[in-house]
DNA sequence: GACTAGCATGACAGCGATGACATCACTCAC
DNA sequence: GTGAGTGATGTCATCGCTGTCATGCTAGTC
């Protein structure tokens, strides 16, 4: 059978209060006592029942990360960054996918409090923009923390990119190769990240005085299909753009393939960049000038603000990389 | 404060344990006098604390997912898989990264066990053949089921594709087409599906008849830096294969690069050929030919396996399906 | 020397469920 | 009419911890 507490207290000739004292790091413990305590612990191998716990005390060391994203890769980011700091602070990590849009959104993530009494909970965009969710983690007052928000931002601690910054950066690069016609695909409508880098791209063209003109912007959907298609129309113009800029790497893949299709040689016929620098960017032909999102970081920061615990909203912004390969390139000489 | 079994005994005129009855589906309760319960429990939005019903009872309605693995497109499949199952049975999901080749892992294991009582496990490779966690886990009689395992198989129950058959059809395809110098690259040598690609690549030739040089296998580990090595390797030989088949898509996306930039055209001077069907494959240029590895129905099925809970060990086999696309062809005329 | 403050520890109730067992009503067989 | 069987419900202890409160000791202050 599993050790108990009381296993431990009568080896370490303690009460279990006391066990529980120096388990929890409490003062008031002397040093001989809690080292009789340790060995005790050590000796029979103790886990204390996360269950028990949690009914009795205020903690339920769990503490829940939601999410929807169809990106694998960043879901894995996310994960692998928020599940390092919970190692650190020895605190389970529940994993709760949801679909943002769902009507039952609030009552679902109502449910995982109720049940699993977590002490905090992470949300990952576009989840951030849930208004239900959030009224929900406030009604129970849950501590939260939400990753890149695009909305409401007042409303919790936030950690994010600056995508208006990241666009503008890209765009600056295409311009500063020598570009002047540059054509952007729009991301998925419902993530905020989409606007602020359609804004990056037009505050670039700007700054460089270069004209803004709608038949070189394309919406997309953040995958493949859709940079394929928004690529075929934008190849298709009498002057097609000489750069383009996708607003993910998927959908980049996308803008390359089309242009293989088409017969063209990159990147003299036509430039590509991306953004988020997925694994799939390095991994294309030629491979992908991107820009690459701190996601990790982005994911163990949100974590340490949960842990940190905060009165106030703090809103910790993390710094992106553009990086280069051999998809851009200056123009061919008309 | 959240609503207790109290509450709805009391709304509902009933002991307790007769609302624990209703919650736990168990015989004898009147129709009558369930319907009052649910009715309270749904005026209250009761949801029943997990903790309590943990320490009180012998199930925690939670389940781990232990796992260890690069990819996280993998991953996320694994998860989804189990996630959808762990949803129709009204269970949480614990997940659990870690270090397959780890001292500690089976420390770890335990921890997670003795601390959160999970009521089953579900390892996916390679964590699947750590003898030390899977000793560990029936010293605690925990039921367990592996995805993919590579050995140990009397142990528990498992699911799994037949790497075999499927690597000795993508070989019989390519012998199909008119190769007779297929290049081979090996996976990452903790995985066991390697050796089994392996053994299927060697079974297909040797039924076509045709030599096994082993001049024309390489070793490689399942990412992309690998498969550029070894493409480099093979191409390189005086008489270069014609087709190469890589025993996942990433050491395949690093073929089709090396071609790329040896200014080669695909299909036509190389076939390439890949294992797993990632998203990769289909955004590649030429789009890859590949085996698309039934991941997220293995974990759908594995959860299922945990939840019916046969004593003897069951082992599900799922079929694989060749996908192709554009980058394998008929080798040029010599 | 009496009083206070701070440290160190223990006793005990209680968190919210479930398990074991008791109880009661009713039906059925003989 | 009696006993057995079964369905429906309740009582109460219990799971393994933590929170609250009480207690005893020591050192420092006036």
């Amino acid at each position: 059978m599993r050790a108990t507490i009381k296993d431990v207290s009568e080896i370490a000739r303690v009460s279990t209060k006391t066990v529980s004292r120096v388990l929890n790091k409490e003062r008031y413990v002397s040093a001989e006592t809690r080292q009789r305590v340790e060995r005790a612990v050590a000796q029979l191998n103790f886990q204390p029942s996360a269950a028990a716990r949690t009914l009795a005390g205020k903690r339920s060391f769990q503490i829940a990360l939601i999410y929807d994203n169809h990106s694998p890769h960043y879901i894995h980011q996310i994960q692998t960054g928020v599940w390092a700091r919970c190692v650190e602070e020895g605190v389970r990590l529940l994993a709760q996918p949801t679909d943002a849009a769902s009507t039952r959104l609030a009552q679902e993530v109502g449910g995982l409090i109720d049940q699993t009494q977590v002490d905090g909970v992470i949300l990952s965009s576009p989840v951030t923009d849930a208004v239900a969710a959030l009224d929900e983690l406030e009604r129970r007052q849950i501590p939260y923390v939400r990753i890149s928000p695009g909305t409401e931002h007042g409303r919790s601690s936030s950690v994010a990119m600056d995508d208006v910054q990241a666009a503008d950066d890209m765009t600056s690069h295409l311009i500063s190769l020598g570009h002047k016609r540059i054509g952007f695909i729009i991301g998925h409508s419902n993530h905020t990240a989409s606007d602020q880098r359609l804004f990056g791209y037009r505050r670039a063209l700007d700054r460089a005085g270069l004209p803004f003109e709608p038949k070189y912007v394309r919406p997309g959907e953040f995958d493949f299909a859709s940079g394929e298609a928004a690529a075929d129309v934008l190849l298709d113009l009498p002057q097609p753009p000489t750069a383009i800029f996708a607003s993910n790497d998927d959908m980049a893949a996308g803008v390359l393939t089309v242009a293989h299709r088409r017969g063209m040689t990159l990147p003299r016929d036509l430039s590509v960049a991306g953004f988020d620098d997925t694994p799939l960017a390095s991994q294309l032909w030629p491979p992908l000038t991107t820009v690459r999102q701190p996601t990790r970081e982005l994911a163990y920061a949100a974590a340490s603000l949960l842990f940190d615990g905060d009165q106030e909203a703090v809103h910790r912004r993390l710094p992106h990389e553009l990086v280069l390969r051999a998809s851009t390139a200056a123009p061919r000489a008309q």
